[in-house]
DNA sequence: TTTATTAGTTAGTATAAACTAACTATATTT
DNA sequence: AAATATAGTTAGTTTATACTAACTAATAAA
């Protein structure tokens, strides 16, 4: 058990590093890591308005709009006028702000390289199967 | 691969998440991240300087004093004049600061019981041999 | 022993990140 | 039609996070 936590605790510390030098190479050490989460929340709720992204970061409104005015500002978001209900505006990453999900999935494939570089392919499959296992639902 | 990579994404997220709830356990939402890199540097270069924890971080002195103080304010932190060099201080975390070390060690542990839950002491045992050579050296 | 370097501090500035209170305009309920 | 609720905004405030420039005190080099 010992051993399970050390492990547990020397990939976190290697999940951490990748992300961060992933976000050096996509140029993103200009946003601070509430930016960050900022950019992941909108794409994860596909196009939110800012009563829905404020609930989901659980801020108020008046923070979420000054936060996201900058990004407005800076090219990373734009609003579009929602047809239905006219006082409400979608967020839209404009192609800067998909930048995020690029680090994201570039990290991600770095640590999956990682992975298949010092295992061979039987390894690495019975390490997926484990994997799978303890990330199945319940 | 791309099943790899679809893991990795998940036990990143399974990380993320974890690290958020022991944060909440704690009572440490009140820091923010940033405070939270200083404290988890300072107990990993062990009782450093202004100077050595300014380096570490990559900010200024003045930069770094300003939040020292304001650790010291809150009881995270205490210094200790050096007998050496006069004019340098080592810091030291208080029991309070110790808290995100705990912290830490809390959610490695709540990932490694997840694993243990979700498989055999056989499948565990395996897991943890792919799982040393990908952190191996080189 | 004078000079240069180093550790830390002080002062002043700028921006980010959060809040409350109060407002406008649109939608919904009664 | 009038009252209520909702989406977003504006204004004002506080604290965190970063910087540069200039300083004091102690140490090290010339």
């Amino acid at each position: 058990m010992e051993s399970l936590v050390t492990i547990v605790s020397k990939l976190s510390n290697l999940f951490g590093q990748s992300e961060e030098s992933a976000k050096e190479q996509f140029h993103l050490i200009s946003l601070t890591h509430t930016q960050m989460h900022y950019l992941e929340t909108i794409n994860l709720l596909h196009n939110p308005n800012i009563t829905e992204l404020a609930r989901s970061l659980k801020l108020t409104k008046p923070t979420v709009k000054v936060a996201v005015d900058k990004f407005i500002e800076k090219d990373f978001l734009y609003k579009i006028q929602s047809d239905e209900d006219r006082r409400s505006a979608h967020l839209h990453l404009t192609e800067k702000g998909k930048l995020i999900n690029q680090m994201h999935d570039y990290f991600h494939k770095r640590i999956a390289e990682l992975f298949s570089r010092k295992l061979n392919k039987e390894e690495l499959e019975t390490l997926v199967g484990l994997l799978n296992k303890v990330l199945s639902e319940k």
